[in-house]
DNA sequence: ATTCGGATTCTCT
DNA sequence: GAGAATCCGAATA
């Protein structure tokens, strides 16, 4: 397993949110590890893209990490009490990042847990603000392994994005990506 | 200083 | 299917 490179999370958006199917995950707490494989992925797109917080282009107290160069974290609080974890994407300056939905935990041992959704799958890590800026290309403690298998085409389907009906014609764009079959996507 | 509402999840019906 | 839980960033003034 090589840990994925920043050459990765520069290429364009819509594409890393499709190679990120079957990328692991993998968290290290102490001398644990924690790892689960990516099912499902959300694309947003910067500026132009209504339903992302970078859109307009405007620079917040909470959305600065996602201009940042593709490869860092982004994570944020939802209702009060959900994290969501994003991967920024593109170079420095293209607002661009990746919401990771859903994994499959890669595990011997049983753990417990949800992992099947945003909310669950950071609680499920132990993610928090604290991992907001994280570099996943140098982090210790957390990072993407990839085993070399390609996931083929035929395996992915796309769909509307969820919970973002606000975003009018945005709303509609099929920027959400999830594996065929799996049943720790979210949501069919 | 105040108000508003969300890239969700869980529980109960 | 509906409603609640629950916090902070962002917008408004």
């Amino acid at each position: 397993m090589a840990r994925v490179k920043r050459s990765f999370y520069l290429r364009p958006t819509l594409t890393v949110a499709k190679d990120l199917l079957g990328k692991n995950i993998v968290r290290k707490i102490g001398n644990r590890k924690l790892k689960a494989r990516i099912v499902e992925t959300e694309a947003y797109l910067g500026p132009k893209d209504m339903a992302a917080h970078t859109f307009g282009g405007k620079v917040t107290k909470r959305n600065k990490t996602v201009f940042k160069k593709g490869g860092h974290i982004y994570i944020y609080l939802c209702y009060g009490l959900h994290w969501q974890l994003n991967f920024v994407t593109r170079k420095k300056g293209v607002p661009e990042c990746i919401l990771i939905r859903a994994a499959e935990p890669v595990s011997k041992r049983k753990i417990v847990g949800k992992t099947n959704g945003p909310g669950k799958l950071c609680r499920w890590f132990g993610l928090d603000k604290s991992f907001d800026k994280e570099d996943l290309v140098n982090s210790k403690r957390i990072w993407l392994e990839t085993d070399g298998d390609k996931i083929k085409k035929s395996q992915i389907l796309s769909s509307e994005r969820i919970g973002i009906e606000y975003a009018k014609e945005w709303a509609r764009k099929p920027w959400r990506f999830y594996l065929r079959n799996n049943s720790f996507v979210s949501r069919k």
